[in-house]
DNA sequence: AATTGTTACAACCGCCAAATT
DNA sequence: CAATTTGGCGGTTGTAACAAT
């Protein structure tokens, strides 16, 4: 046995509205007002349509209704539906609920139609991007600890080692800063989001001991959705007990929106702590710029690379 | 020109929680 | 309060228009 229908099916119209039921049904709701409960079950034998209940309240909601748009998303729109749907799914009624004057019956049917081919396009041309970039081929000098001045005489050993242990590639490395970053991705814990075996040293941190540093700390990072170009940080978090992940999703979700919405603000940033990395004791050199200066600058979206580490200099950040 | 495949989207379905009885 | 009814929601389908073969 299936459940009872909700209305009589044999004497019921379906399919798409003519132009003489919509005027029936707008009639009688600009008349009477909208969807006070209860309404809807009865109200199509009031005012004479063949309908099913439901039917007309989606019919008013998703069409007659006044004040709704159709068709004609602006790019501001699909964009925030994009972050939206990564960040809640398919929630469509609560995204609607940020787009005035859209419904959630075609904002699904924009998704599903459109936008998640855009999406998905777009990921893979990044994907292959990122496949086919080369990087340079000696991409920074590794110093010895004991002759600071002078370059490490094994360094292609020295990276190659450091590749190894970390099985991981080079993601990102900046001319300017020195800065680079090891990552070993293991995709399964989610898209973008990357765990870590070791992560990022300066030039003249490495040595005998940054090693051990660079080896014996486990950090979350994640990739900003696109690069190439390399200069794209990550966020890092060491973990250990007592980490805030939250504070760090926080971080991360920030990231992401600057980097879809305004990518240029991310040209020149290095790696960003947790507030508590900043005040690092010495096993962990102040290496990264401090959280308080990363939520100041996305609101300056005019700020070039040498102003950003102009800006990490002012408000203390590291070695650049 | 005929057929097959694709896209766009209104509308439907069934589940379930809120409201009502 | 339980039982029943209704509205809200997300997944899915039917189909018309369009594109490709």
């Amino acid at each position: 046995m299936g459940r009872a229908p909700c209305c009589d099916k044999a004497n019921v119209k379906r399919g798409p509205w003519s132009p003489d039921e919509d005027a029936k049904l707008k009639a009688y709701m600009e008349k009477n007002g909208a969807g006070t409960r209860g309404n809807w079950i009865s109200l199509p034998q009031k005012i004479g349509l063949k309908r099913c209940g439901k039917s007309c309240r989606l019919r008013w909601l998703n069409y007659l209704r006044p004040n709704i748009k159709h068709g004609g998303f602006t790019e501001e729109e699909d964009k925030l539906i994009c972050n939206l749907y990564k960040s809640i799914g398919s929630r469509w009624s609560i995204i609607a609920g940020k787009l005035p004057g859209r419904t959630d019956n075609d904002i699904k049917n924009y998704w599903n139609t459109r936008l998640k081919k855009k999406l998905l396009g777009k990921q893979h041309r990044e994907q292959d991007a990122r496949r086919n970039y080369t990087w340079p081929q000696k991409p920074f000098a590794v110093q010895d600890s004991a002759n600071p001045s002078q370059a490490h005489p094994n360094e292609q050993e020295f990276l190659a080692s450091l590749m190894v242990q970390t099985k991981g590639e080079i993601f990102s490395y900046d001319q300017e800063t020195n800065y680079g970053l090891f990552a070993t991705s293991k995709s399964s814990i989610s898209n973008e989001i990357f765990y870590n075996t070791d992560v990022s040293f300066t030039r003249d941190k490495l040595g005998e001991n940054s090693v051990n540093m660079l080896t014996s700390s486990n950090y979350y990072s994640f990739l900003t959705s696109s690069y190439p170009p390399m200069t794209r940080y990550y966020c890092g978090v060491d973990i250990a007990p007592g980490t805030n992940f939250q504070e760090f999703e926080k971080i991360r979700v920030e990231l992401e929106e600057i980097d879809y919405n305004f990518p240029q603000q991310l040209d020149g940033l290095e790696n960003f702590s947790m507030p508590e990395m900043v005040n690092s004791s010495s096993a962990y050199p102040p290496m990264i710029s401090n959280y308080e200066a990363f939520q100041e600058i996305p609101h300056d979206f005019s700020l070039d690379k040498s102003s950003y580490i102009a800006l990490r200099q002012e408000h203390g950040s590291s070695k650049v």
